[in-house]
RNA sequence: GUGGGUGUAGCUCAGUUGGUUAGAGCGCCAGAUUGUGAUUCUGGAUGUCGCGGGUUCAAAUCCCGUCACCCACCCCA
């Protein structure tokens, strides 16, 4: 038989040990934030429905046209990807009748791009995102955004800049459209050819252009709350008056700008600077999903988990920070002591200890340098002696030092630590 | 999707204008120490030179293709 490539597909990777470390310690982190918010768990697929996605994200949005994972089942089906939750999250609150009409979840889990890798940039990779569902309230917005600052913090992540901007209602794009190529049309020329044509499909997207040659010309441009209805800009206000009582300091920033069409109101996106040259770790924003014949409006933020890690470790906080606990190392002098302390390190785990064994009968030294590179602090030695006066050899490694114990004298020193 | 860089031992990497048997450090295994690790000394094993094809008397080295990784554009978490 021919043998297969143990590569995983191009940007997939395994994460395991240690790394996983860092994993385990931000999603359990985050399980705890969310049972004092009220938030509670869901686990939808990650197969979809291809509509699912074209209706809420928008058909014409980057990540549905390019960035996709599509597939037709054996039915012929449309089926894709999810790439990203809030898709499947509002789903699964429009099949759950009047009670979901206030839902509050969140989700954990791999979401899928086709997109070229790069730093911060996987084909899988994973969120951590919380949708609280029910009809637009700013105070909903600012509670969200003091849970997603609660969970940097859990963290221990420091240096991370939340930027907030508003987007309006549906109602508003028309003026804020039109008001934005009044605005613009008399430097048109001064932009490149790339950008001139956005300015008629897409005039929004110009605002957060990295381009020197936009940007200057964006510079001059009033923000985009001018153009909005009265009431956009109050619901505005009183979140950023919300965040300001519970002392959540936000940089307020006319250029932001989100890339899927369900966000009204509300946009914001938490920036690191360890990062490169994807610097966003999360993005969030109130929404308005139509799905099953229902409105859905709610709001939540989605956290990269690859770019919290990245920026975690950039602050200087490593996987091995988290590393479980060290184990007890058995070493066995002899097949007799081998099949003896099998018995033991059976008894010891059910008792709660966590300890590992060489399971063959190498020599002592090599034991013990196995037993040293697990990490172990305390060795139990057992051969044919001991077996034979009923005792056990409990070594320190960190010093040293060796005594003899009995049975009982050995669970005390161990179920204790 | 576009562009730049990289792929040699488990890991980090060296490898001359193409030249004979492909190297180092770390790690691993063993011995010194027939019942004691982390230190020291001695010895040992590493490998489809990413993969496939081509040029050549001769390819890790040059050419083409391909796969993957890194970085940026684009986009986004």
């Amino acid at each position: 038989m021919a043998s297969v490539s143990h590569q995983p597909v191009q940007g997939m990777s395994d994460i395991a040990s240690p790394d996983i470390a860092l994993w385990q310690m931000i999603e359990q982190r985050a399980r705890g934030i969310f049972a004092r918010y009220r938030f509670s768990e869901v686990r939808t697929p990650v197969l979809e429905k291809l509509e699912l996605f074209t209706h809420s994200l928008g058909d014409t949005t980057d990540v549905v046209t390019k960035e996709m994972y599509m597939l037709e089942d054996r039915g012929g089906r449309k089926l894709a990807l999810r790439p990203e939750g809030t898709a499947g999250a509002v789903r699964y609150v429009a099949s759950g009748g009047e009670e979901s009409s206030n839902a509050r979840i969140f989700y954990m889990g791999p979401m899928f791009r086709c997109e070229r890798p790069q730093a911060g940039r996987k084909r899988q990779f994973h969120q951590i995102g919380v949708e609280a569902v029910g009809v637009p309230n700013p105070l909903a917005d600012a509670e969200v955004i003091a849970l997603q600052v609660h969970l940097l913090s859990a963290w221990g992540l420091e240096g991370a800049e939340i930027r907030l901007n508003t987007i309006g209602l549906p109602e508003d794009r028309a003026a804020v459209v039109s008001g934005l190529r009044e605005a613009i049309r008399p430097r048109l020329h001064e932009l490149p050819e790339e950008a001139r044509q956005r300015f008629e499909t897409n005039v929004l997207r110009l605002l957060d252009s990295k381009d020197p040659e936009v940007q200057k010309v964006i510079s001059g441009v009033p923000p985009v709350i001018e153009f909005m209805s009265a009431a956009s800009r109050a619901y505005l206000d009183t979140v950023i008056a919300t965040l300001r009582k519970l002392e959540i300091h936000v940089e307020v920033d006319a250029s932001l700008v989100r890339g899927l069409d369900y966000y009204v109101h509300t946009v914001w996106e938490v920036v690191h600077g360890g990062l490169g040259a994807q610097n966003a770790l999360a993005g969030g924003g109130r929404y308005r999903i139509d799905v099953g014949g229902k409105r859905i409006d709610g709001v939540g933020f989605a956290m990269g988990v690859e770019r919290v890690i990245a920026a975690l470790e950039a602050t200087g906080i490593t996987a091995a920070q988290f590393a479980p606990p060290p184990p007890v190392f058995i070493v066995s002098l002899g097949e007799a002591a081998l099949n003896e302390n099998l018995l033991l390190m059976q008894m010891l785990r059910q008792r709660g200890v966590a300890c590992e064994m060489e399971l063959s009968a190498r020599k002592v030294q090599a034991q013990m340098r196995r037993a040293d590179r697990s990490g172990a602090q305390r060795v139990i030695i057992r051969g044919d002696s001991e077996l034979e006066k009923g005792i056990f050899v409990l070594k320190n490694m960190i010093d040293g030092t060796q005594q003899e114990v009995e049975l009982p004298e050995l669970m005390c020193a161990l179920e204790k630590s």
